[in-house]
DNA sequence: GTAGGTGCAAATCGTTTGCAGTACA
DNA sequence: TGTACTGCAAACGATTTGCACCTAC
């Protein structure tokens, strides 16, 4: 389930943060976008509904919300520092090259090779990182 | 198998680059290293063996080698850009957060998920990246 | 000899910080 | 009302570019 503007600013206020028109403008640019964004690209879009927000209050807006979870953080697809909205599960990503759409995936299938992986290796497994990256259906459609 | 100083230099020949000592120092930083390293500190390093030599070209022989693919950028682990030896087979990385080693594992059991997830999204799945990190056997014992 | 490579300095990009004024709770 | 938040400007670190000189082939 991704978060909803209404859950992200319930939580953003239940962990003693101000709810100021600027922060309430960036989340619901971020929530309300399928695909995942970069901080300018937030803060472009961010100006036209809230003209005159400053750049700085836009990254300052995502680290908290990074912070609290309330956002995750891309990697593959060449712009580190992108986000997307988060879901409070343990999850991965699937990424559209074409639009950029993220889909969340709940089903982690990969226990059994993290135990593989430990026993080769004798490394003790704390994390992973894994990203899909493809063609959503539309996308595909449109490439012909 | 991860590609040595040798082998590296023979390639970066073969495309037509020249071998100037600059280059060779930066290959050897690189191939001699279990670790992944940003480009500063392989800049660091680079000078004990040739002073002198300035981070410009640091960046820009990696970025050579990067585009020949032999070497490995690593994303997880905050420091996207960061680098490591590159191998020729599609393979994935474990790295340790204790001292940053890095092993390949070429034995990707991604299939059958990949195929599960292009099912229920109707995505068409391109590429995907996939790290592991935890802690290697002596940073284990290390650690305690 | 020449195309490609190097190093310096300066420009650029993304991001962070100090600070005075402002606004949410 | 008071503390947290904002916006500006300036600082900052990482990376790139322009240019004159140099060197591997």
């Amino acid at each position: 389930m991704r978060l909803s503007e209404r859950r992200t600013i319930t939580e953003l206020r239940r962990q003693g943060y101000k709810l100021t028109p600027q922060r309430r403008a960036v989340i619901r640019v971020v929530t309300a976008s399928p695909a995942h964004l970069t901080p300018l690209v937030i803060y472009h879009r961010v100006q036209q509904e809230y003209p005159g927000i400053g750049l700085v209050t836009v990254y300052r807006t995502l680290d908290i919300l990074d912070g609290l979870g309330l956002l995750c953080e891309l990697h593959a697809s060449h712009s580190c520092r992108s986000y997307t909205v988060g879901t409070p599960e343990h999850h991965h990503h699937l990424v559209c090259s074409g639009c950029q759409r993220v889909v969340s995936i709940t089903d982690c299938g990969l226990e059994e090779m993290m135990q593989n992986v430990a026993g080769e290796t004798g490394f003790r497994i704390d994390d992973h990182l894994l990203e899909f990256a493809g063609l959503c259906p539309s996308c595909q459609r449109e490439g012909t």
